[in-house]
RNA sequence: GGGUCCGUGGUCUAGUCGGUUAUGACGUGGCCUUUACAAGGCCGAGGUCGGUGGUUCGAAUCCGCCCGGACCCA
């Protein structure tokens, strides 16, 4: 903040009147500047210890949960821009923050930078133009978090100028070091749980980033490639008797893993290929011979309906490797390079090699055809490479047996919209791996573990040392527990950046390992003695978890794994799963397709409030589109919210006055109808329901109260002062900002002090008001609704005959109950003598049709509704006192029908209808 | 190939455990300088609820099939 900015506080108050337009630009910037500086969305963590000091009460605030909500925010990647998907997504989380904030003690709404991963590593790479290799490990993590700083200063910024009410007190960098000792105390709990393991087996493997990846990183893609029919020889007999020079023929995509072919399978109900089965053949152009074997996991449709299988080409591959104990062949190393399995073809790389083999099996005739063919394949989310299959080892994270339990903690959560469970519970069906937590990369957190270097034991670092480094820090032990041999070598490779980013409500309610201090630490032996503890318990399990639901199967999924494995609870009560932003077409933004939307262009043509506005215009998780003309129309919001409250500050006197033992009835209806908005709002934001909060909101405001009750209420003041008018007025005009506060932040903000409403709380600011309750008014809803029904007929009166509203009306005769509105009827129309009756009025009437209440007359009559219709539109029926009779057959009680009628008015004056009234004007 | 979700005026959307007249906003046509607001007010036009077949007295709503789209998993 710079010193020439005065403190809002210090503006001149109540009498300050509201003048001339809203104007956003200087408004908006002022309160995030004043925000942050206060620290005005502070997690108040003791303030409720503090206020209870009295020690009235037993148990301590603090560990009330219900007064405290807690959000556990997504980390966005610092390297990235700020685009239309962050703003979306941070201001869905912020309407949740400061609505608890208002209704609940106080909101812990921390915010990450997720700088621990490969998009901070090339960042960092890029911009101080190094290799991370020529550093030691920590060495280049410390340069990362040197030009990450930079970058998520400028994060904070745009986060802030969006009006997020993050507490700014409460951040963390996952590439931090406490964020690195959580990881691997993760780590070695799990261990010790019996979670982990350490194996080596085949893994899904990413041959450009050169690492194992998991399930969850592979995505498909759909490629176009040839099919290559490839003759193989048969050289011993089947289950049935083959020809001397007979062959058979093989379909693949992937010619160079011939070398790696390990079998050839046939299914089971594939009659023509049955007397191959138990056979032998032998490997074009490679010579090895391997069985012939039946398998029902073979796609006869595919291809010859023969398959072969190499060790890896596929999942499958891997399955029935497994299954029928196969030779294993390795074809392919770590870099997609070709093996000395592959004889002549070593060194080529996989793309190489197959242009080579094909060319050298049409050479020696055993290429039968090569066709285009359309398929889809695996590739890493991350670079889009086709992933291979090899054998390497690897740390993974049990989760295939404990499949059922993580469905059933999916289900404890709450799910907002309820329909994104589906996704979580699809994901747990299909997985079919471990998660493999080892990567081979250079930069990330270590997996802090020795191996010895005779026996292989692991040897893990002890809790109280981390964060370690394997590769520079010394192993806890200076020989091998299992075998005492004194060589340990470090473990090299890291976590997946999932493994930390799964660990985010740990690191937030500052989960740690201290060393039992009675115990004789000395003693190695009980060096591990010791508890893990959370420096803020209450916060655990957190009440939101909000994301995309791009990330559920990634971020969500893995977080409930690791958080119930640590704590044994569901680290949520509540998932609010957000959309992606699209463009106007509805297509979603990419940097491909060239119609990104940076924030930064929208908010340099509108308030922040509007694109809150728009943000919140949609039911959530749905994806929705972005258009400009709903930004206008929050912002057309904020010009009427301002003329409408600076009508209401010229209304009315600085300070509201006491509330008047009567209020008349228009004040109470009002204040009644508010109590319905109060309500509903409040359930609508318990539910995560912004967009109909806001239309229910918005409909308040301009309909009820500035259509109707404002311009009754401007006509009742302007004789001189009515107390019970102006406690209403500024009652509503209160609660309906306070109502409007976490969709609109700044105007509301501006508006409260402007007012001077802000006594109520110990900084002035809205944002930390009580959410409103309704007041309990009572009120003849019904008799209000006639009376605004009657206002709208006269207006239409005037409109329809060419006169202003304002002109002045001499005689209007209202037949209809608006009982306690006739003063405000005429005031505000300008009539001069308003006459009510109840009854009817002097018309003539003409019975023009039945409408009939088919809810009712549906299930009573059933199939006799057609007659019913029939006889009622051919007119065979008759009233009969209070019942209706149809054909002659079917009798009716009032309660079924309604009798339409045609009003004639011969009197004099002009005679209006509304649903609840009739109005003849003379 | 399997699964999930979705399809409502020109645009976005409410309504969806069935009840006949489908909500609102944006846009659009007309009228009104009304002393908070013309970025306003009032009045209109515009939809056979993707198509089709069925269940039912009655379907935007339930069921089948088809078309179109999004996503997840092979």
């Amino acid at each position: 903040m710079s010193d020439t900015q005065d403190p809002p506080t210090d503006e001149p108050p109540a009498d300050d009147q509201l003048t001339g337009e809203y104007d956003p630009a200087d408004i908006e910037s002022k309160w995030q500047d004043h925000w942050v500086a206060e620290d005005t969305y502070a997690y108040d963590g003791d303030s409720a210890e503090q206020s209870s000091a009295d020690q009235s009460s037993g148990q301590s605030p603090r560990d009330d949960a219900d007064t405290r909500f807690s959000i556990d925010t997504p980390p966005p990647t610092v390297s990235g821009n700020l685009h239309m998907g962050h703003l979306y997504q941070f201001t869905l989380q912020d309407f949740v923050a400061r609505y608890h904030r208002m209704a609940d003690d106080t909101v812990y709404f921390p915010f990450g930078y997720d700088d621990n991963g490969i998009a901070s590593e090339r960042l960092t790479e890029r911009e101080l133009d190094i290799r991370h290799q020529d550093f030691e490990r920590r060495e280049f993590q410390e340069k990362c978090r040197e030009v990450c700083a930079t970058y998520e200063d400028e994060f904070t910024e745009d986060v802030q100028s969006l009006a997020i009410s993050v507490d700014w007190d409460n951040t963390y960098k996952t590439i931090a070091p406490e964020v690195q000792r959580v990881s691997q105390l993760s780590f070695l709990d799990l261990y010790e749980k019996g979670r982990e393991y350490r194996q080596r087996a085949p893994t899904i493997w990413c041959p450009d980033c050169e690492t194992a990846i998991s399930q969850v990183e592979q995505e498909d893609e759909d490629k176009a490639t040839k099919f290559n029919d490839i003759a193989f020889d048969l050289v011993a007999d089947g289950d049935g008797p083959i020809t001397w020079d007979e062959t058979f023929t093989i379909s693949t995509t992937r010619p160079e893993l011939l070398p790696a072919c390990v079998s050839v399978f046939v299914h089971p109900d594939d009659d023509e290929n049955q007397h191959l089965v138990g056979g032998t053949a032998r490997v074009p152009l490679f010579g090895q011979e391997v069985p012939i074997i039946a398998d029902e996991r073979v796609d006869m449709e595919t291809g010859s309906g023969l398959v072969m299988c190499c060790t890896f080409g596929d999942q499958n591959d891997i399955e029935w490797y497994q299954a029928h104990d196969l030779d294993l062949r390795l074809a392919i190393d770590e870099s997609a390079t070709m093996t000395e399995v592959a004889g002549d073809y070593e060194g080529l790389s996989t793309t190489e090699a197959r242009e080579a083999i094909i060319e050298d099996l049409d050479g020696e005739g055993y290429l039968l055809e090569s066709r285009d063919h359309d398929h889809t394949v695996q590739v890493h989310e991350r670079c889009g490479v086709e992933v291979e299959y090899l054998v390497t080892e690897q740390w993974y994270i049990e989760m295939l047996d404990k499949k059922d339990e993580y469905l059933e903690a999916g289900r404890e959560m709450d799910w907002f919209p309820e329909k994104m469970f589906s996704r979580y519970q699809h994901w747990i069906e299909g997985l079919e791996w471990d998660w493999c937590i080892s990567r081979q990369r250079d930069s990330g957190i270590p997996i802090p573990v020795w191996y010895c270097a005779d026996c292989g034991e692991p040897v893990m670092a002890e809790k109280a040392d981390l964060p370690v480094d394997p590769l520079s820090d010394d192993p806890p032990v200076d020989s091998c527990p299992e075998c005492g041999h004194d060589e340990l070598t470090p473990e090299e490779d890291v976590f997946d950046t999932w493994a930390t980013s799964s660990l985010t409500p740990l690191v937030n309610a500052g989960w740690d390992w201290h060393a039992d201090e009675s115990a004789d630490t000395a003693d190695s032996v009980d060096a591990e003695a010791g508890e893990f503890t959370m420096d803020n318990p209450e916060l655990y399990p957190f009440d939101l978890r909000p994301q995309g639901h791009d990330i559920i199967s990634f971020w969500l999924f893995h977080t409930v794994v690791k958080c119930y494995e640590h704590t044994g609870e569901v680290p949520f009560e509540n998932v609010m799963v957000n959309g992606m932003v699209l463009d106007e077409n509805r297509e979603a933004m990419s940097k491909s397709k060239g119609n990104v939307i940076p924030p930064s262009e929208v908010l340099e043509n509108f308030p922040v409030d509007a694109a809150r506005y728009w943000a919140a215009g949609t039911s959530i998780g749905d994806d929705f589109p972005y258009k400009e003309g709903d930004l206008e129309a929050g912002e057309r919001l904020l010009q009427k919210l301002w003329n409408a409250s600076r009508l209401v500050d010229q209304l009315t006197p600085a300070t509201r006055p006491a509330e008047p033992e009567e209020l008349s009835a228009v004040d109470r209806w009002l204040l009644a109808e508010l109590d319905a908005t109060v309500d509903s709002v409040t359930a609508k934001f318990e539910d995560y329901a912004f967009s109909k909060a806001r239309n229910e909101l918005r409909s308040f405001f301009w309909n009820t109260f500035c259509d109707d009750y404002l311009e009754i209420a401007k006509q009742r003041l302007s004789d001189g002062g009515d107390a019970s008018t102006e406690y209403t007025l500024l009652t509503a005009h209160q609660t309906f900002l306070k109502l409007f506060a976490p969709f609109l932040p700044h105007i509301t903000e501006e508006l409260w002090d402007r007012l001077a409403y802000g006594a109520e709380s110990d900084d002035g600011s809205i944002h930390t008001t009580d959410w409103p309750v309704a007041g309990g008014y009572e009120a003849d809803l019904a008799a209000g609704e006639t009376a605004m029904e009657v206002v709208s007929a006269l207006r239409r009166y005037k409109t329809e005959n060419g006169l202003p509203l304002n002109a002045d009306v001499e005689h209007v005769e209202v037949y209809g109950h608006v009982d306690g509105f006739e003063a405000a009827i005429a005031e505000a129309m300008h009539v001069e003598t308003l006459d009510t009756y109840e009854d009817a009025p002097d018309i003539t009437t003409e019975v023009s049709g039945i409408d009939l209440d088919y809810s009712v007359v549906g299930p009573e009559f059933g199939s006799d509704v057609g007659a019913i219709d029939s006889g009622i539109e051919s007119g065979d029926y008759e009233i009969d006192g209070e019942r209706l009779v149809v054909a002659d057959e079917f009798e009716l009680g009032p309660d079924l029908f309604e009798v339409e009628e045609t009003r004639t008015y011969s009197g004099e004056g002009e005679m209006t209808e509304t649903e609840r009234a009739v109005v003849v004007v003379r």
